[in-house]
Formats: structure tokens, C-alpha cells, sequence
DNA sequence: TATTTTGCGTACCGTACGGTACGGTTCGCA
DNA sequence: TGCGAACCGTACCGTACGGTACGCAAAATA
């Protein structure tokens, strides 16, 4: 049911029919089980009950399917829009632990963890296709929540900061470290989020110290 | 000459022939240049002018093969020692600023990205072995040069933390931030080292404003 | 109902890899 | 000089993968 749903809106999100979105989610669940080595046509078309002959059909070739098992996957993702009027520090605040919160729940997520390892692998050998699409799918996204938020506490005097970006990347290194790193190397997922996820509120804190207007 | 000195250091490092040393050198050499796709054990032989027989010999399998290249290039890292005497504004900061350097370094050359996405793309398919090993032998012990500035930092009454790897946590993310991740995913690497170096600075001046005993 | 389309299941091909075996050669040593 | 160890180069084997081709069933279309 769950499955089925987003199977479908990921699937509307990429122009795809829905019975090749299922087919991507079980490609998705092949990597993020096996890794790289489990994702092969036999093996996606075995668990998906369609013929490799549908696959090449359908994708074209091998990376083909991981292109669109990512962009899929990124159709997945919906950005919440913040409400900019009326924000006051408490409410800055709450939305930036929020949004902290969330991007941990994103990156130690078990397909954005495949994925993100399976692009890695992939950049040595043929230029950064995969790794330039994953980032522009993946990463724009919830940067440009980021970038919004923080804009939104700028106009409200309550943020001081040259360039978003800047202070994205300052927020985003306090909160994640290098937690994000020590997950792709294999270090448990879960006890690591564990671990973060209390730091959410310290590091909201340091980033307000930076830069909060009041400080 | 360099390399060779190299080779000699790390191997001794290891407890290895100053030929395996060799061996190793080319086979790293193999992975930089082309991935993982590249580090086959007939490509390795040809490179180093041995046989596959003596790969097998020296290094029991493909995966002891590129344990041992982890542990000897971890070999050839120096860290460099800390005078914790006399320590004081001024010089904290810039042994700080030398380190997020050193940090920046160290994170965007060409042979640590390269066993970075080898151990990467290993970590989904068995357990996090290579993983373990690339930050114990790796990361730990930047860490602890890290941890004993800090540390110094602390008993000179310059820095106020509760627990030093807290603090270093901070300050890996406010220099590091995603530079790390989006070099690993392909984006070229020296053009965001360009772009992070001139930001140590003021990383650093974060990290204090944050740590600093006198702020 | 006749025909076309779609797609599943399977078999197949070429290639490339990890790992092993073997003949020939060099080098240290008695 | 004779011997053994180490080792190079190459050939070989089994396996597994990406990609293609074919036979056949089911659904759609006229």
C-alpha cells in the first residue's frame, strides 16, 4: 500500500508508468540490500517478474536504470514550504531544529545511503554523471528549503549572513559533521542518527550564536 | 626518488619488502587513475611487473591486496607534533588555520579520495571492514593531533568544551562542511579546494567564537 | 474472432575477472 | 659448480555479468 503510493508518485514525478516505478522500487530495494554487486539486469528483472529485454526497452541500458532509479528516488521527495511571514525567534528556531532534524532523517536514509554510495563508486570511472545528477535531484532540494528559511529569517532582521550559501554550508557542517561520511563507510545508520540527533538543537545553537542578529 | 622514498617509509611502516612496497605504490597509482574497475589483479601484476602468483602470495586475496594499501599509505602519514607550552592567542589560531589546512589537504588528495570510494562502494556489500580500517588507520590519527590542540587549548584556558571530540566535531564541520562528500561524487576537486582553503580562516574564527574562553 | 502489441521466461554470446598451475629464469648459498 | 628458493610471464579454468535473440502467452484492438 505504502509502497504502491509512492511507487506511484514517483513514478508521475519522472513520466513513468507505474508499472515501471514498482519495477524501480524493487531495483531500489535490490541495491539498498545488496549493494552495487546485487544490482544487475538478471537480478532486477528476476525480483521485479519482467524480462531483462523490458528493462533495456524500457531504460535503455544499465546506467540508464540507475539514472532513473535516482531521479525516481528525488521524485520521492517533497520540500514543505515555510510560512516566512510572522516568524519570530522561537519560531526561526523550531524550524531550524526541524529542518536539521529532517536532513539527518534524509541522508541516513537507507536508499539516499545506496544511492549515495553506488554514485560514489561510480564517479572514479566515468566523470561525475551520476554524482552531478544525484546532487542536483537530491541536495538542491533541501538546500532550497535551506535557502528560503534563511532568507525568510534575514528579511525579519532575526539572521545576519553575506551569502545564504554560505551560511547553508556553515549550518549544514554543524549539523551533520561528519556523520554523513561515517555512514557511507559502513558505520551503523541508526545508532549514528542516535547519536546526531540530540546534537540538533546544539548546533541550531552555535549556528544562531554565528549568526543570530541578536547575538 | 620521491616515490621510492616514500614507497620505503611506508612499507617499513607496515613491516613489508621494500618491493611489495613498490607493488603497493603501483596498484594505488592503478586506483587513482581509473576506480575500482581499474584495480584488477592482472592490471596490477602488468603494472608492477610482477606475477599474480606473488600478489596472491604476498597479499592472500584481492580484498588483503587492498587491505594492505589502506594500512601503507596510511603509513606514510605524519603528524606532526604539537608545543602545548607558551600557547597563546594568536599562536592557537594559527596552528588551528595550519590544521583545517592540513585538514583540507589531506581530505582532497587524489589517493584519499580514491580509497575513500573504494572502501565506499565495498562498505554495502561486506560489513564495514575496509571502512573500519580506513578511519581507524586514517582519521584517527588527524583526530587525535586534533584533540591534543584542543586539549592544549583547553589547559591553556583559551577554549572552553565539554568533550574534546564534541568540539573537534565542530570544527571538522565548519571547515569540511559537504566539500568532503561532493568531491567523493565527482566534482573536481583542486577547483573546491580553491574554493574551502580561503574559508579555513574563517571557519576557524567560527570555531573560536563558538569555543573561544575569552568570547 | 483475427490480428497486432506487449512483455515474460529462457537461452545464448562475448567478455572480463579472480584465482590457480606450470615452465623457465635469476639469485643466494653451500 | 650444484642446489633450492623466489619469482616472472603466461596460459588456463570457472564464473558471472551486460546485452541480444527467440518462442510463446496474454491482452488489446479492429
Amino acid at each position: 500500500m505504502q509502497i504502491a503510493e509512492q511507487a506511484k508518485t514517483g513514478a508521475a514525478a519522472a513520466g513513468l508508468t507505474e508499472r515501471q516505478g514498482a519495477v524501480l522500487e524493487r531495483a531500489l530495494g535490490l541495491l539498498v540490500e545488496g549493494g552495487e554487486r546485487a544490482l544487475t539486469t538478471a537480478g532486477v528483472a528476476r525480483a521485479a517478474n519482467c524480462s531483462k529485454e523490458s528493462l533495456y526497452k524500457w531504460f535503455g541500458d544499465r546506467d540508464g536504470l540507475i539514472s532513473a532509479m535516482i531521479t525516481y528516488q528525488a521524485g520521492k521527495v517533497r520540500t514543505v514550504e515555510v510560512d516566512a511571514r510572522a516568524l519570530t525567534v522561537d519560531s526561526l528556531r523550531k524550524h531550524l531544529v526541524a529542518f536539521a532534524g529532517d536532513l539527518i532523517d534524509v541522508l541516513s536514509g537507507d536508499v539516499s545511503l545506496a544511492l549515495n554510495r553506488l554514485a560514489i563508486g561510480q564517479a572514479s570511472r566515468e566523470g561525475a554523471g551520476l554524482g552531478r545528477l544525484l546532487q542536483e535531484r537530491g541536495r538542491r532540494q533541501i538546500g532550497k528549503r535551506a535557502a528560503a528559511l534563511l532568507e525568510a529569517g534575514r528579511k525579519a532582521k532575526l539572521l545576519a549572513f553575506d551569502t545564504a550559501d554560505e551560511a547553508y554550508g556553515t549550518l549544514y557542517g554543524l549539523v551533520v559533521s561528519d556523520m554523513h561520511l561515517r555512514m557511507l563507510l559502513g558505520e551503523d545508520a541508526s545508532a549514528l542518527k542516535k547519536e546526531f540527533s540530540p546534537r540538533a538543537e546544539k548546533a541550531v545553537d552555535a549556528f544562531l550564536t554565528l549568526h543570530g542578529a541578536k547575538g
